[in-house]
Formats: structure tokens, C-alpha cells, sequence
DNA sequence: CGGGGCTACTTAAGCGCTTCAGTCCAGTCA
DNA sequence: TGACTGGACTGAAGCGCTTAAGTAGCCCCG
């Protein structure tokens, strides 16, 4: 039950004042070398760490910034994605001495009033916020208060500006920094995969249609397909919750039409399980009948059998990028864009050559 | 951007001094009635919250508990067990306005020294400690510390005192909290259901050796196998890193050999899942060959076919619990010592009857 | 009617840090 | 020699809150 030293030791110990502590410990003009040199020293023997109360409470950045993550309870829990990106954000967070506040709520609104808590509360420096939706009405609240944030996921290229920031298109930075990930370039690279392997009745079982890059990704599907002129009678998209339930339901659903689809394209690892736990049940053959494409991989995709194709992407290095923004903007850079890498397809087991006669 | 209200604000508005304010907000005497709720009505109408960093600052708590989670990043993230946990903790904490913060780290000396910066840096009332291991560094400093903790998982009845909580047994409160879980019931839980069904060569494929739950689980196993007469050529424990791909590397280890188990118990779902995909590759049919059972269940585990016998806990509630315990503590009461719910073992489609001549 | 004991407040100090405005002491230059 | 600089350092205020100690007003009682 040690007491904390604090920087009054310090300065005592090395017989300075308060205040020449305070400048050698924060790197401030004002004191000579040597004396820098000293009460580092003192400040190191003492094991001292700035109280990140007092600091927040004398101006100062309190040190820690927030993650909200708005999932109805049962939805929880088994997406590899999030704990990826976390991992990922806290290799820069811990280096720069920065914490993680992390919440899980239902909604947005509850995850709205946790922006506004923080806020008032000092709580944190800044947020990043994940899921980007249609119609967000994050971004513009975290404006109002000024609280920096970056948002994650938004869908980026080739289409034109983010769905979610609002109207000042064009116009210098941006309100709020952003992450953004190629969810059209990668639909395109799923549709030329499954195209050129003679598939022309493509479904995509998408994910929560508020989402900004579920809409992006129906989007590219569409018109990736009628590129192709495949309309909406062969490729299309039916929207699920993500979660495995919805997911199978959606699979049994498509695969009883008179014309079912030869490919199918989940977006996430857990509907894409299902799914291929549905087609088995069922009796088609994966992938001779029936071709999976999963969006995100993980162990599950490798730990099924067949193992299923995916798309790759760097999850963690996306949380990296994205705690790299937050950080540059809290130590006052202006708001940005950062491209995150290009998913890249996986082929495994799970997908092949379209069977034969299925070109009504 | 607007300006976040103080108390001061508040005292002016309401013609009283700060110090009315700060009573009458934290329910403290010396205010009367009505201007109690005159206060109350004005801080509601500036919509006042407190400076965090002002009330720690002020001796008070700092409103936050920390979690850290000590994993290779690549064992991170398919589990569905810690995000349940979190949001069972969060539950309760919200309720009492604490925040969370979260780190993932790689290992447990980086856990340590976590908790050191977070102490100096007075950055967390308390926190909870995940996987308990033997020989446990953790709840030693910790109580060096004086910061409040309670440990989750630690393993519970029927045999004796926790694993991790050091010497003093018996002599009154521990010198941390814990929150145990019955993992020694729970696999003489599933040894029954196994025995019962006929089987007698069982491989527990483990989690990390290191773990206090896991060393139970292997006592409990044995244990239970001699009771019936069953040695460790029979029923044996085989250790790994959680990870799938030891999960499946383990399965076709046991599945080669000359006499192999026709029942195999996994530590988590990841594993099993891996562990049924490598039988279904084998040609193994499950479960007229081989039974699994998976520890813990998931969406994992109802998505495969055949569906996963599973242990199946209140993840949720056992975060609850460990929340509640932590805000106890910290609320001055003494530590102690909680016990989940024993987990249920729900069979499903993954055990049956083993096979007939197995007896040898 | 003065003092004891309430309740309902106010004053002021202090938490550990940052920071602005000085102070002090060379050193420089006319 | 004295005014002026600038580097090195100190003093003190202040961030927003809590809290111990103090004060004012009231009622009750001998």
C-alpha cells in the first residue's frame, strides 16, 4: 500500500521547485540540462507517474480515449473482427500512454448518451467510433461537442465521398477524421472471383442494412453485376443481423427457390459457418453444388470443412491506423482520411467452378 | 464545443455557495429539502455532470475499474467468452456510472506492470483480474498495491481453497475477491454423461497449462475416471494453446493412436469445432464413433453439424457478479469470495452411445 | 435571557499538476 | 558603469471538486 510520489517529492529531492519539475518532466524550456538530467533521475528512483487526474484536471488531455460498441447483447461475442481491432488500437494507444475506455451498449442512442457522459465527465480525449451507419447521427453530435474523433469503416473508393460526414463535400478537412475500407473494391474482386469461375446466380447475404458499408457493398454487387448484365433476377443482396440464426435462415431461404443461387457471399465468418453448416445439412455439396465466399476471416473460416474461401483483411492494422488518426488529431494535426489496405481474397476449399447447367 | 457547466455555475444560479452545491449532489446532510432540490433542478438544467478528474483529484475514487487481458494476439478474438463477460460487467458497472477501461496485452508480466502504471497514474479504482494461473504473480502485488481487486475464474468447489489466492486459508477475508466458477462439478458433470453413455477412453484435449481452471479441470478428470476405475491409459488430459489449430493438431495426435478415445472433451468451443471438422475429415462420424463436448457454448458451437454438446454458462452473469463484487469492495466492503452458477451440460447432436467393442 | 444544541449553510484549504508572471543573476554592449 | 537581455528558476494562481472547520440563525430549557 506504497504512496504515490508526486512531483513535491520530487522537487524536494532534488531541491529545485514544483514547477522546474514539471518543465524537466515535460520536455518545457526553462531549465538547464543538467538539472533536467537530475530530476529525471529522482523522478525515475521515485518510480513517479504524472496523477492522470491532476493532469486532466490543470488543461491538460486526461489521457485516454473511448470505444463504443452498440450491439444488441446477443449479436455479442463471436465476430473476430472487434478484438482484432482493438489489439490493434491499443499497440499505438499503450505506446503513446494513452488508456482505452470501452463500452458496450444496445443502440445508438445509449451509445450517443455515453459520447455526451464522457464529454461532460472529461472522461476522454477523444473516440473512435466503429459501425459507420446511413443517416449516423454520431458524427455531427461529436462535432457539436468537440470531441475529436475518428470513425472506422467507412466505406471508402472508388465511389466518392463517405456516406456519413455530412454535406461539407470537398471543402477542406473533413468534421470528424475517418478509416476508411475499400468495401466496393473488395465486392468487385468477390464478383470477379465468382464470375470468372462461371457463377451467374450470385446471393449476398449482407449484414445490418443501416450499416454505411453493408449499403456500399449491395451497392458494388449491383453494379458489378449489371456490368456483367446480371440483373436483379440473378445477383442480388438479403439483408440478416449478422448473427448465425439469420444468417441460416437466410441460406435455407435461398437455397429452397426453384432457381437457387450456385455462390454465396456472407458478410462475416459466423453466417458463412452457418451457411456452409446449412448447406451440409441439406445435402449440396460445397463447393462442387454450391460456392461460399466468407467476408472477414478467421480461424473459423480455416476450422470448417471445407475450408472456406475469404476475404483477408488486416483488422488489427486497422486499428492501428485508426488509433494513429485519433492520436495525430488530438495533438492538433487536422482531420483526415486514411486508407486502410485492400482486402484480399483468400481461395480456399469452399469455392469452385459454378456447376454446369445453371445459366437460365 | 460548448462549455461543460461546473459547480460553480450551478451555485451562482442557485444564489448558494459551492460547497451546498457539492452536499446536495452527493447526497450528503447539511442541506435542507427544498434546496436540495433546487440544486438538483438546476444542475438537471445545465445538464451537469461531474468533472471526473476533479472528483479523483479530490481524493474521491476515479470512477473507473480496469480489465486487462493477457493473450498472444493471435489467440485473440474467436472466443466468444470474454466479450459476454464484458458485457456482463458493463452492465452493472454503467448502472453505477463507473467506466471501463481495457487493455490487451501480451503477456502476464505486461499485465503487472498495467496494473503499476495504472495505480501511479490513479487511473482505476480497482480491477478485475482474468485468468487466474497457478502461481499467480498477480493478486501479490496487487494487494502490495492497495488496489482492489477481484480475480474471475478462479476455480470453485467442491475441493478446497482457490488455487491463486496464496497462504493465509481460513483466517477471515482474502486478500483479493473472487468470483469462482465450478469447474470441477462441471466436469464431473460430463464425465457422467460420458461414462454413462458407455464411454471409456476419453481425451480431455486442454486449454493453457498454466491456467488454474485448466489444472483443475485435469484433477477433476482424473479424479472422476478412478472413481470408476478408469486409468490414465483410459482418460487422460492433453494440453494446448486454446488456438484451433492446436485444437486440431491434438484431435489427429488422439485419433492415430492404436486404441483411440471414443469421446473428447474440449476446453473451449474454438477447439471443439476445430477438433469435430478434422473427425468429419477423417471420416469419422460424430457421433456414432466419437462424441464431443465443448466447454462453454456459443454461437460456434449451434452452427456446426452435427451441433456441439456443450457446458453451457452464464458468461453474462458471470460478469455480473464480478462487477458487483468489485463495486462492493470498493464501496469498503470486506473481500470475498462469490460462486457462479454451475454450468449445465446441454446435450445436443455431437454425443451418443459410444461405439460397441471399446472396452479393452 | 443567556447558553447549549440544532440545522443550514459558508469559508477556506487542499488534491497534484500546469503555467503565467515574476525574480535573480550572469553576460553584453554602449 | 549602468541599462538591457535572456536563461534558469521560483511563486502563486488556478483547474473543479470535496471536506473540515467555522458561523449564523433558530428553538428549547433552566
Amino acid at each position: 500500500m506504497a504512496r504515490r510520489p508526486t512531483i513535491k517529492d520530487i522537487a524536494r529531492r532534488a531541491g529545485v521547485s514544483e514547477s522546474a519539475v514539471s518543465f524537466a518532466l515535460n520536455d518545457r524550456p526553462g531549465v538547464s540540462r543538467d538539472t533536467r538530467a537530475r530530476i529525471r533521475r529522482v523522478a525515475e528512483e521515485l518510480g513517479w507517474q504524472a496523477n492522470s487526474a491532476a493532469r486532466a484536471l490543470s488543461g491538460e488531455r486526461s489521457g485516454a480515449v473511448g470505444l463504443v460498441l452498440a450491439r444488441p447483447a446477443q449479436t455479442l461475442g463471436v465476430e473476430s473482427f472487434f478484438l482484432q481491432l482493438v489489439s490493434g488500437v491499443q499497440e499505438v494507444l499503450s505506446a503513446a500512454r494513452t488508456a482505452l475506455l470501452f463500452q458496450v451498449v444496445e443502440d445508438v442512442d445509449a451509445e450517443c448518451a455515453v459520447y455526451r457522459r464522457w464529454w461532460a465527465e472529461r472522461r476522454v480525449d477523444g473516440v473512435l467510433v466503429v459501425d459507420p451507419r446511413t443517416g449516423d447521427p454520431r458524427p455531427a453530435l461529436l462535432a457539436e461537442l468537440g470531441l475529436p474523433a475518428v470513425t472506422i469503416g467507412e466505406p471508402g473508393p472508388p465511389d466518392g465521398p463517405p456516406v456519413a460526414s455530412g454535406p461539407q463535400a470537398g471543402t477542406g478537412a473533413p468534421p470528424v477524421s475517418s478509416v476508411r475500407a475499400d468495401d466496393a473494391g473488395a465486392m468487385a474482386q468477390v464478383v470477379e472471383h465468382l464470375h470468372g469461375l462461371g457463377h451467374r446466380r450470385i446471393v449476398h447475404i449482407a449484414g445490418l442494412p443501416g450499416l454505411a458499408h453493408t449499403v456500399r457493398r449491395m451497392e458494388s454487387l449491383r453494379a458489378e453485376a449489371e456490368r456483367r448484365g446480371l440483373g436483379p433476377d440473378h445477383v442480388r443482396s438479403v439483408v440478416t443481423d449478422y448473427s448465425d440464426a439469420e444468417g441460416a435462415a437466410a441460406t435455407r431461404r435461398v437455397l429452397a427457390e426453384p432457381q437457387p443461387p450456385t455462390a454465396l457471399v456472407y458478410d462475416n465468418d459466423v453466417m458463412a459457418v452457418a451457411g456452409s453448416a446449412v448447406a451440409a445439412e441439406l445435402g449440396i455439396p460445397v463447393p462442387h453444388r454450391l460456392s461460399i465466399v466468407a467476408w472477414d476471416d478467421s480461424a473459423l473460416c480455416r476450422v470448417t470443412h471445407p475450408r472456406l474461401t475469404a476475404l483477408v483483411r488486416d483488422t488489427a492494422g486497422f486499428g492501428r491506423l485508426a488509433a494513429e488518426e485519433l492520436l495525430s488529431v488530438l495533438a492538433g494535426a487536422p482531420t483526415g482520411v486514411r486508407e486502410s489496405e485492400r482486402p484480399r481474397l483468400e481461395p480456399r476449399e469452399s469455392t469452385a467452378p459454378a456447376p454446369a447447367h445453371t445459366d437460365s
